[in-house]
DNA sequence: GTAACTGTAACTATATTGGTTACAGACGAT
DNA sequence: ATCGTCTGTAACCAATATAGTTACAGTTAC
């Protein structure tokens, strides 16, 4: 449904920065990660700023880092932070006013959104960065096992 | 965050036929209180007969309606007739292989994001379309009455 | 002062959705 | 049988959102 992959990335960027502790990361670095362009990391890195999720320093040594501790920041904290409220969308154009559905029918869908929305910040605001990074962790130690045997681990995205 | 208003307008397409009860709807009828092109609506009809959701007849007094009653069809159904699955998608393009973090960010979002359609997925069971009526029957009663007094009532799609 | 960063503008490419025209095929009415 | 009225569907255009890219001004450590 959400064309849009930036809550994804927004995770996977944030993540990486509590992964790397207290260091702060260039945009250049966490591109290479994503396997993107460092100036789509910087724009959304700027966004994520704008929610006092990280702080960035320009100039030489320059770079970004969480503005706090990872068990802080939530993942309804990203999700506000980057992606567009509401997971769906009410009409283009407003339905017919001569119609007892057409007129009624986006105050009854506000409130059936409403309850989606409800559902959706109630997971997201449950799981911290710091959690993501615990669940990452046991994956990472079998993917460096599985490195040893020769195997290949490559990452399907099964939703795209 | 969605830019598709498919699910508004589905939702919007099976109360009407719901309230019409058992008589079939032309697509230029609900194109009309949806206030759209006739063929868009018979576009998402056909997605919707294909989920066996609306019967339609070809020919001179065709149309479409309900293909069981109200009461046995929740907006989970209407979602998965014509929204795309998920509710976030990953990245477009799979992380680094030689990173520890983007190798197994992908594993650990899937199953976040499986939460969050879990979700998604209660909340849309547990509505059906004869639920929806039933919610819009007092607005429409109290839009009457509004009207008589010469009131204005103007949907605001405040979602968009 | 210089090199290495961030912040940001401007532009392009791509994908999705919605709107429109057009027309073949189905089917009831006469 | 044919005619008018529907659906189903293809083909195309417009609008919007996201992502990718180049370029450059401003900031800061050394």
């Amino acid at each position: 449904m959400s064309t849009s992959s930036r809550f994804a990335v927004a995770v996977h960027v944030l993540t990486l920065m509590a992964w790397a502790d207290e260091e702060s990361l260039k945009s250049e670095q966490v591109a290479e990660s994503v396997q993107t362009n460092p100036v789509v990391i910087r724009r959304m890195l700027c966004e994520l700023a704008e929610s006092n999720l990280v702080v960035s320093q320009t100039g030489a040594t320059g770079g970004s880092r969480l503005a706090r501790d990872p068990s802080q920041i939530t993942l309804l904290d990203i999700y506000h932070a980057v992606e567009s409220p509401g997971v769906f969308s009410l009409h283009r154009h407003p339905p017919s006013r001569s119609c007892p559905v057409g007129v009624n029918i986006g105050t009854v869908l506000n409130d059936v959104l409403d309850e989606v929305d409800s559902a959706v910040e109630t997971v997201l605001q449950s799981i911290t960065v710091k959690d993501v990074v615990s669940r990452l962790r046991p994956c990472v130690a079998s993917t460096n096992g599985k490195r040893k045997t020769g195997a290949r681990v490559q990452m399907v995205s099964a939703r795209n």
